[in-house]
DNA sequence: AACCAGGACGTGA
DNA sequence: TCACGTCATGGT
C-alpha cells in the first residue's frame, strides 16, 4: 500500500537488520590493517571484522585514543591521513608525541582539521594516558580531560579499553530521530539510555552496534532528504 | 558552491 | 541550563 508506514523498528531489530545487511564491522579501525597512505574516501581497510581481541598492544590502544580525538566532527578519511603521518613520525605513543614540537604536531594532523585545538587535546590526552599508568580510566575522569566530551570518552572506553560503554554520535541521533524513536533535541544521555535499554548488555554488541550505525548512516543518511529503505 | 564530516569548548543570557 | 559562535581541512 503506497504511503503505508511500518511501525519504527526496535533497537534490537535495528541491530539484527544492520548486522544481517552489512556483516560484522570490526571496529575500531587501525593503521595496521590499512597499510598504505589513505587516499580514497569510504576506506574501510582499517577494520578487522570478526576479530574482537583488539587493541593487542598499548600502541594500538593509544592510536585509538588519538583517533577518537582527531575524528571529532571530522571525516575519518582525513583522520587516517593524520594518523598515517603521526605513525611515520613515530608519534603514536605518548613519548613519541611528546618529542614533537607543537608546530610539528600541527603539521602532522593538519588534514584532520582544527589543528590548533586538536594539538592541545592530544597533549592533554597523552599526559592523562601516561598518568593512568596502565589503569582502565572510568568515564568521569575521561570527561575531566580537556578536549574529551561524552562521545570521545565513550569511544575510548568501548574501543580502546573494551568496556561495555554505549557510544552515541551524530549518526546515532540522526537515524533514531529519522525513525522517530527519539524526539529532536534529545540529550546525549537520553539517547544513550535508550540504546542501552534496547540491546543486550554485551561488549561485542556495543562495539558492532555503533559501527553498524555509522556504516548505515554513511550509506543512507549522507544527504537529505534521508531515504532509509532498510530500516523503514 | 554550499554543505557536511564518527564534537567539544567558551560565552552570554 | 541552553542556544550559539568558533575551530579548519577536504570531499561531494
Amino acid at each position: 500500500m503506497s504511503g503505508a508506514r511500518k511501525k519504527p523498528p526496535t533497537l534490537a531489530e535495528i541491530y539484527e537488520t544492520l548486522l544481517n545487511a552489512y556483516g560484522p564491522q570490526g571496529w575500531w579501525p587501525l593503521l595496521e590493517h590499512n597499510g598504505t597512505n589513505p587516499t580514497k574516501t569510504g576506506s574501510i581497510t582499517g577494520y578487522h571484522p570478526g576479530q574482537y581481541d583488539f587493541p593487542k598492544t598499548e600502541r594500538q590502544r593509544f592510536e585509538i585514543c588519538i583517533g577518537a580525538i582527531l575524528t571529532q566532527n571530522t571525516a575519518w578519511i582525513n583522520v587516517e591521513r593524520a594518523l598515517f603521518v603521526l605513525e611515520q613520525m613515530d608519534a603514536l605513543t605518548p613519548e613519541g608525541l611528546g618529542a614533537l614540537r607543537d608546530d610539528q604536531v600541527r603539521m602532522a594532523i593538519r588534514p584532520a582539521g582544527y589543528f590548533n585545538a586538536k594539538t592541545r587535546k592530544l597533549r592533554e590526552l597523552a599526559a592523562f594516558h601516561t598518568a593512568l599508568n596502565g589503569r582502565v580510566p572510568d568515564r568521569e575522569e575521561l570527561l575531566a580531560v580537556w578536549g574529551v566530551g561524552p562521545e570521545t570518552a565513550d569511544s575510548i572506553r568501548l574501543y580502546a579499553y573494551g568496556q561495555k560503554e554505549m557510544v552515541v554520535d551524530a549518526y546515532t541521533r540522526r537515524i533514531l530521530e529519522h525513525l522517530k524513536l527519539v524526539q529532536p533535541n534529545s540529550k546525549y544521555d537520553d539517547l544513550k539510555g535508550l540504546c542501552i535499554n534496547g540491546l543486550p548488555e554485551d561488549l561485542i554488541v556495543y562495539q558492532e552496534f555503533h559501527a553498524l550505525l555509522v556504516e548505515h548512516a554513511k550509506r543512507c543518511y549522507a544527504r537529505r532528504p534521508f531515504q532509509d529503505n532498510l530500516l523503514r
